[in-house]
Order: C-alpha cells, then structure tokens, then sequence
DNA sequence: GAATTAATGTTTACAGCGTAAACATAGTAC
DNA sequence: GTACTATGTTTACGCTGTAAACATTAATTC
C-alpha cells in the first residue's frame, strides 16, 4: 500500500455516498469514512474542510446524477416538444431517484448543509438540476414568458418534492385500524397513491401546469 | 432549590423546543437541555430513554399546536360548509406554522425519529394533525367517498409540504444574474410564490381538489 | 408513624465524535 | 540534490450520548 493514495477525494465521496445511502447521513463518521477508504482518521481534512463540506460534495453528486436521470427520459440534445407521457415519465424519474436515494436525497434537501453558496459545485449542481425540470415543462406546454414557466416548475417541484416527503412518513407510521375496522386512512391514501402513481401523477401534474 | 424538580418531564420537552428552535435539532445536545433546566446532564434519563425519545416529545407537541392553528381557522365545533377564503386560509396557516417553526417542524417530519410506532403519543399527533387537514377539505366540498377526500388531501399535503421544503433551500441558494442580466430562475420564481401567495396557493389549491 | 420500596435526582465513567496541531513521507521545481 | 508543497499519520482535546453506581425524596405497607 503506497504512503500516498492518489485519489483520496473522489474515493472518499465514493466512500461516504456508500456509508451515507446504506445508514443515513446522521449516522455516518467522518473517521468510519477514512476506514472504509483504509486511511487514517483524520486524512479527509487534507481534502475537505469539514464534514460538512464532505456531504456537499455527496450532496452534489446527488443533484448531478438526479439531472442525468431526468435527462434520460428528455433527450438533451433535442428541442422538440414531448408527450404527455414524456413529462410524467421524468418527474416519475423525479421521484425514483429521490427514494431509491432517499438518504443522498435528504443530504441535498435536508439541513445538513447551511448554505449552498459555502459550495459553489454545489450551488451549481442544484441550479443545473433544475433546470432540466424546468426544460422538462418548456417542452411540454407553450407559455407566455419564463416567469410563468418558473411558476409552473415551483408548483410541481414543490409537488414532487412533497411527495418524497410524504412518503417517509408513511414508512415511519403503522396501519391502525379504526373504529369501522377499515385501516388508517392517511397511510391508505399514500398507499393508494402509490399504486396507482401513473394516474395520481397524471392527475396532478396536468392540474398544477394548467393552474 | 429542591432536590426534586417536581415536573421536570414537561420543563425538558419546553427547554427543548425552546433550544431547538433556535439552534436546530443537530445543534442541541441533551446536557444542554438538561443545563437549560438547571439539572444534572443526566437527569433527562428518568423521565426519557434516549434523546431520540425526547425530541419524539418536541415532535408531538409541534403536531398539537399545527393542528391548533388549523382549528382555529375552522371551527371544530361546527360542521358546516367552509367557504374557499377559509380553506386557504387553513392552508396558510399550515404554512405559516411550518415556516415560523422551521426546525420544530424539521423534527416532526425528517430523519431525526425513526419511526412513529415507538412512540404512541406522536403517532396520534400526526394522525389527529392530518385529521384536521382533511376535514378542512371535507368541509368545502363534497366528494363521493372518504377515499376520494383522502386522495385530494395527499395531494394538497404533499403540495403544502412541498413548498416548506423549497423554500429552506431558497434560503440556501443565492442570486447569481444569469447572462441576459436577470436574476437566478428558481430563487425569482420562488420569491414571487412567497410575494403573492395568496393567489398561488388559491389556483394551485383549487386546481389540486378537482384534479 | 416507622420501615420499606419506588421514583427521581447526582456523580462518575466510557467510548465515539469532529477537528486542531505536530510530524512524516512522497512528489515537484529549480 | 535541495527546497518546497501536497498529502499522508499520530496524538490530543473537548464535546457527545448514555450506562452504572449512588443519594435523596415521595409513596406504600405494616
């Protein structure tokens, strides 16, 4: 083993975005990262500040890989309109993305991190990210100005970011059955919604842009 | 000073959410609450096993009084129709509580509780707070079945949800002027949710009940 | 009402944490 | 080769959550 690693910061971003989606961020060291890229504890501060400033560069990543999944579904490199089916098809990569990644997705959305301007890749990445939601919606609908597709964006950004919220809770609270012997109403629903998320999306999307 | 405090359960929960709402949840630690009580650093241990189990209080108490400045707007003890002014208004007051008690909230609906179920009283908290949403709904207007109420209310939860969390980034990102002079796209659009959000919430809330 | 027990406080102790400081080694520039 | 810089390690500190042992007061039993 070489006294130098060679590629220490990207390791250990790998390192703590494993450690951080498997346990959650709040459960997550900074000397269980440096072991798990088998360097000593305190060799991540020749590469990052703090900790923080190590799950901005998680966070970071999230928001890159969460842009390239929606672009997946909107070809970039194009500029023509898409379906209906296309746009709920990328905010349903939204959401795959924020819960196959739930704990990276709490890292970038959550309290973790102060304030993205301390990160400027950061900062960048969570703009560029939206912006792909926003094309998203471009493409699909003719609008006036940009102010109003903004507006559309925020109200189904707001929507799906949510969604992902509601759905945590849903996994931290129980079935009880009620007094009529039906189950618990609140969790019903997200269920519900959940099964049957094409049209629930369907539904919603298309009323928030036409609001 | 007596050696026994005499009601130092509900005295921590209050230093607690006191401390927490001013520092945030990962900012305070139980030996701070425990000084703030003016008792030993390991005091809390009588009245709660874990510090996760007294921010489960925090939590409850922060779904009590959401759910409190609901009702105040509808009026429980009545049952009659509400009229659009009231339901967003209702929904206004969500907001209002989330955002004047952002870290309390952030308790209430982040990681920090694992789950509910080890936690009875906070379990019914949250179902009685969702109760008080829904009937806000059912109040307004009339659906075919609870199941249809349900869905509308996930909706409109996931929506109001949505917005507290997009606007704790606005906070954390900054304005940048793009190259055509104009200011940062999501920040602007999100600013001007908040300016005039009164019609935002009336033509996002309305478009989502009959989606 | 005294003795016992349960409830609720304090003191002490420990391992794990983020991180600062001092030191070691390896690569780079001249 | 020598100096410098980048990047590692070792050691140390104060703070954290919490377990264990002990002290004091309140409640229960006789």
């Amino acid at each position: 083993m070489k006294y130098h690693h060679g590629n220490l910061r990207s390791e250990l971003i790998r390192c703590a975005c494993t450690l951080c989606e498997e346990h959650g961020h709040d459960k997550i060291s900074l000397r269980g990262i440096a072991k798990e890229a088998n360097v000593s504890q305190t060799a991540p501060y020749r590469h990052f500040e703090t900790k923080e400033s190590l799950l901005a560069a998680v966070a970071a990543h999230g928001f890159v890989e969460m842009q390239k999944s929606i672009d997946k579904i909107i070809d970039l490199s194009k500029t023509n309109k898409i379906s209906k089916k296309t746009l709920i098809d990328a905010m349903l990569a939204y959401l795959d993305f924020a819960i196959s990644n739930n704990n990276i997705y709490e890292v970038m959305f959550g309290t973790v991190i102060k304030d993205f301007r301390n990160f400027p890749d950061l900062h960048d990445a969570a703009l560029e990210a939206y912006s792909s939601l926003k094309s998203s919606i471009k493409r699909y609908i003719k609008l006036k100005n940009d102010q109003e597709y903004d507006e559309k964006c925020v109200k189904i950004w707001a929507f799906l970011h949510g969604l992902v919220g509601l759905n945590k809770i849903e996994q931290k609270l129980e079935d009880v059955p009620t007094t009529d012997g039906s189950y618990d109403m609140p969790i019903d629903a997200l269920r519900a919604a959940k099964n049957n998320l094409v049209p629930f999306m369907n539904s919603s999307i298309e009323a928030l842009i036409k609001s």
